[in-house]
RNA sequence: GACCCUUUCAUCUAGUGGCCAAGGAUGUUGCGUUUUCAACGCAGACACAGAGGUUCAAAUCCUCUAAGGGUCGCCA
């Protein structure tokens, strides 16, 4: 069975880069009808906060990405940790370091001064005399110190570094926490997990993590490493770059399938499919199907998607929606008609609702632009002929507010564009929009005449 | 500095020696449709990082170079 899991540290939101490999496991095991697992790194106490967790959680929420059992936590599982740290050091595998941090510092910067790579000396292990006084040691793994770490990138393909490479890493600090490296290899082990799929940042941690596997002899995972996620600038993805954080999307009125239909085809693809609903991402996602190179981010094709969803998204859900951006279409006999005529040209939730504003509410202010190029000498009276007609007849549907439009333009003997252009301003105080009927169709008569004797007032 | 990874249109990508004078998508340009904007339809511009090999044949294999990224913590 394939197990994958999601491991993050709850140290702020959950960003998109996060969201995009955690989506690739869960899909990797829903596929397979596997478990995907969730595990919190929180054996950093200070860096941890409960907030950051909640906020991880509610974005998985609101994907619709969902884990198998109760989420494990790093920080109640010391003992199993220790019982480890135990073992290694009875089978003297591991071993204590009284190194202090102000040597080990010297250490370093003597070798960044020669120009070599940093690495712990092994001074202590295989140390056997009198310990220093007073010195809480840290524990060290001893890695081994010769030949090759190899293993098998499911997305990068065969990874090897030199064992000189690997120094003997710390797996418990001296106050005896254990450290990352230590408790990812134990947990991914004892958790089962088949296939880790991580951001290519961890390569690096890949290889002292083996270490630990084989002095435990755990059997090794599958690893999968996903080049990172870069901004429109091809730089890694920062706060700076704006939306980072999954749950701004929700706020900028994203839909869900958007993003991930976005996520997922950064980095993976399936030929030349661009849509995938998550049922079509189940069936065919495949982790040999990852990129090796890094991708940018890409805020038109995100649009392009979600406009994409928009237009599918049925009304009910669109209206429930739509609700967090104050609108309320629900008890609104025109709701239909209003979603027809504006979900085509929304790209986002926000816009939607701005349209849809426009076209339940008067104009608020009228855009100086359209004014001038609308509103000219001759429009108040075409304005206030037009009126009279409304008044005179009592037009319903947008059939008939067309055939009033037509035979208007054809009995003043006006082009069509000198009463469509001050109408759509006195409508919705711009120039762009649906269709003039569907727009008084939603709108009614009265409200049309109230409209364009607003716009008489405001313009003279 | 050392080690590791990466490199096809502006962007996401297809491509695993001949089907590639490189395909799809976003964006962009033009046209059509529309009173307008959008949506839609059609058409166009835009790429194999560079240099050497190997081969009858290379985007695909090899070598070097360059550029970008990652890692070198008692952070995760």
């Amino acid at each position: 069975m394939i197990v994958t899991r999601f491991a993050p540290s709850p140290t702020g939101f959950l960003h998109i880069g996060g969201l995009r490999t955690a989506l690739f496991s869960w899909l990797l095991a829903r596929k397979n009808g596997g478990k995907f697992l969730l595990r919190i790194e929180d054996t950093d106490q200070a860096r941890n906060s409960e907030d950051a967790m909640q906020a991880i959680l509610q974005a998985f929420d609101w994907v619709g990405m969902d884990y198998d059992g109760e989420a494990l936590y790093q920080s109640k599982r010391f003992d199993i940790y220790q019982q480890y740290i135990d073992q290694l050091l009875n089978e003297g595998k591991a071993y204590k370091c009284y190194m202090s941090k102000e040597e080990l510092d010297a250490l370093r910067e003597e070798q960044m001064a020669q120009k070599i790579r940093p690495h712990y000396d092994r001074r202590y292990r295989d140390f056997t005399g009198t310990p220093p006084a007073g010195v809480d040691p840290v524990i060290r793994i001893k890695a081994p110190l010769e030949g090759v770490i190899s293993f098998e990138d499911g997305v990068k393909g065969e990874i090897n570094i030199a064992a000189s490479e690997v120094d003997d890493f710390i797996i418990a600090r001296s106050d005896g926490v254990p450290t990352y490296n230590f408790v990812v290899a134990i947990d991914d082990a004892l958790m089962g997990i088949t296939d880790v799929i991580r951001g290519d940042d961890h390569l690096y941690n890949t290889p002292k993590q083996i270490v630990i596997y084989q002095a435990l002899g755990f059997d090794l995972p599958r690893f999968n490493h996903v080049a990172m996620i870069n901004n429109e600038q091809g730089k890694k993805l920062s706060k700076r770059d704006g939306a980072t954080d999954v749950m701004e999307y929700k706020a900028q009125g994203f839909l869900p399938e958007a993003l991930l239909n976005f996520l997922v085809r950064l980095g993976w693809s399936h030929g030349d499919q661009e849509i995938f609903s998550i049922q079509e991402m189940m069936e065919l996602f495949d982790p040999k199907d990852i990129n090796k190179s890094a991708s940018s981010y890409n805020l038109d094709k995100l649009l392009w998607l979600n406009s994409h969803y928009i237009k599918e998204c049925n009304n009910a859900r669109l209206i429930r929606q739509l609700q967090d951006f104050g609108i309320n279409l629900q008890d609104d006999s025109k709701r239909d008609i209003i979603l027809k005529a504006t979900k085509e040209r929304a790209k986002t939730l926000v816009d939607l609702s701005h349209q849809i504003r426009l076209l339940i509410e008067s104009p608020q202010k009228y855009d100086d632009k359209a004014l001038k190029k609308a509103y000219k000498e001759g429009t108040v009276s075409i304005l206030n002929d037009f009126i009279g007609v409304l008044k005179s007849e009592d037009p319903q549907s947008k059939e008939t507010f067309h055939d009033l439009l037509q035979n208007f333009v054809a009995q003043k003997e006006i082009g069509f564009g000198k009463i469509a252009q001050p109408l759509r301003l006195a409508l919705m105080g711009e120039l762009s929009g649906a269709g003039l009927d569907e727009i008084m169709e939603i709108v009614g008569r009265d409200e049309v005449v109230k409209r364009i004797e607003n716009l008489i007032s405001h313009a003279s």
